[in-house]
DNA sequence: CTGAAAGCGCTTACAG
DNA sequence: CTGAAAGCGCTTACAG
């Protein structure tokens, strides 16, 4: 006598074979029910329909990815794990993700060299999409391997909307806009400028903004004076060495990022300048770097986390235009926010020494 | 003729099956030593894992939902999204989640008090084990209500070992002792310490392993000026300004986290001396902010992402240990490294002043 | 408009 | 210690 095989426990108590079974049709039909197909007659459909809800039947989203071509493997490309940044990017992406249902899988990309390579173990891996967080996203090398590779891509931060890629992004231009506004309201009119890295787009649009802020208010801009920085803590310390090695001395500086913003504070508590009483220091991006030093840096906020979840929902929205062979690549903005904090304050009266 | 069904095209490129092809097994054991289940040849593990890795193979989270009742789901409470660490440790969680499938749900857990609520969201959505980040792992209201839940749990970075929770940390003693003889060797015997927050364990860690260092190179506990931090950079200001304040100024200051040696590091500058010629600074940690001041922090690293990766694996096993009623929960400990940069050197002749 | 068959990638339950 | 078989709940591809 042959032993009955024990029927496996599911986890799910209603399934697409009870709802089938429960009107009497297949569950083909049911499925076609669900997934909103034309080729149904109304009164079938009107008893799926019925049945579904007798029976509270929810369809399980595991099977069907596995049994569809639902695209849920998103390709997540990084530079440095150790930025300030990444880390809440990394929190929205992940909860984005497992609230979807989509999978992500990281690759580090440390040189653009590299980034053929991390592509193909990507792409080995089968992923659907791919996202670029920055500085990735500006690197030509890494971008050109992107577009060998014919992935559907979303770049995160890049500098500007693209027609071959979906971007994520904020307005810097407006950004530095706001802040240098900021710093207008509070009586300054002797400006020192610290430019970001030359190759990196942003670096101009900060630049872009913070000028037009001055031009509006009036003050042009050979009176500011600006000196080249390269994003990094150390270059910001030399910027600023320069900045205020003689009179007439700036009574706010706006450096094109945190870590150069953090060092220029740092250098003139060196040469003997209280900040904010005698000296207004500025950032962007606000990375942890601009809430722990201190005083801390007032700054401009990106929301990193819901770009991150943005980002998880347009990978997965391009690949389904892509497939439909519709529309252009979504350029999404976000908002940024002015972070007001200790690193800024009134003018003083006059410009002052060291 | 029969004419050939066509095979259905799969999202996945790498499946188990080819992982099982590659090696020479069956998808069964393959699918055994993703489970980490025991009954396995270890040199077969090891080739499995090796074609593993050379694949670049992801189980689908799809597919062993559906199939299995294996736990996935894996809840991370976290306090502050935007620290450093997390950034890394986000990143080794969500590149071993994808490895082997499992879903994290991340959660944020601000103060202490929201901690039940926190648990509450993740255990309504189905989580098989949950994953403490520092600082929570010593918060007692956190702890309790992961008692209370009685959920399994694995508290990373944790100050000390737990008869309750399985743990996954660095010797802070020894990497602190370390850290320490390397100051010795470079001929300091005068030193100044910022403490570490009291409440938090690691404090008294990092404190006992730098005096056991200075006892046995013969240095007495007397002879060295401590003074209390709190791990902020502000609080770090203070406290060395106090170590500075008046000869014999010591030629090594060792502050227990990365923020107060930073904020040593300005203040050394404010004041005149230069670091490390007059006085060399160490950190703990390797944030961020380690590599980008200048002069850079020499500290200790602690492999952050490996341990994520560790946590992962260790709440899946857990979670079994746990259904089997057997053993206790295991206490990993990870391997640090101490990290030299610009900001030690050589002692001077002689305690230089301001 | 409808359904039988095969398969998605994995695991459970069984047998060696 | 290892594997062949069956099945998880759904969809694709085909045939009427």
């Amino acid at each position: 006598m042959a032993t009955e095989r024990q029927r496996r426990k599911s986890n799910q108590s209603v399934t697409i074979r009870d709802v089938a079974a429960h009107v009497g049709v297949s569950p083909m039909t049911v499925s076609r029910v669900i997934n909103r197909e034309s080729n149904v007659k109304p009164e079938t459909r009107e008893l799926v329909h019925a049945a579904i809800r007798t029976l509270n039947y929810a369809p399980s989203p595991a099977a069907r990815s596995l049994a569809g071509s639902v695209p849920c493997r998103i390709g997540l490309l990084y530079d440095n794990p150790s930025t300030g940044y990444l880390g809440e990017f990394m929190l929205g992406a992940l909860d984005e993700s497992s609230r979807t249902g989509a999978q992500v899988l990281v690759e580090r990309c440390g040189e653009p060299e590299m980034a053929a390579a991390a592509l193909g173990k990507l792409l080995k891996a089968g992923i659907d999409g791919l996202i670029l967080t920055p500085p990735l996203c500006e690197a030509e090398r890494v971008l050109a391997e992107v577009k060998r590779a014919g992935v559907v891509a979303v770049a995160v931060a890049s500098g500007h909307p693209s027609e071959r890629m979906a971007t994520i992004r904020i307005d810097n231009e407006a950004a530095a806009r706001d802040l240098t506004e900021y710093l207008l309201s509070l009586g300054h009119r002797h400006f020192g400028f610290i430019k970001g890295h030359p190759n990196h787009v942003v670096s101009q649009q900060r630049q872009q903004g913070f000028l037009a802020a001055l031009a509006a208010a009036g003050i042009a801009p050979e009176s500011v004076r600006q000196e080249q920085g390269y994003f990094s803590y150390r270059s910001g310390l030399e910027a600023a060495e320069r900045l205020l090695a003689e009179e007439p001395y700036p009574t706010a500086i706006f450096a094109a990022n945190d870590d150069m913003a953090a060092a220029a504070v740092s250098l003139a508590h060196r040469i003997g300048f209280e900040v904010p009483e005698d000296l207004s220091i500025a950032g962007f991006d606000d990375t942890p770097i601009a809430a722990s030093v201190w005083p801390a840096l007032t700054t401009i906020h990106q929301p990193v986390a819901a770009m991150a979840r943005a980002a998880i929902d347009l990978v997965l929205e391009e690949v389904r235009r892509h497939r439909e062979g519709t529309g252009a690549p979504r350029q999404l903005l976000h908002p940024h926010t002015l972070i007001v904090r200790e690193s800024t304050g009134i003018a003083p009266p006059e410009p002052v020494g060291g």
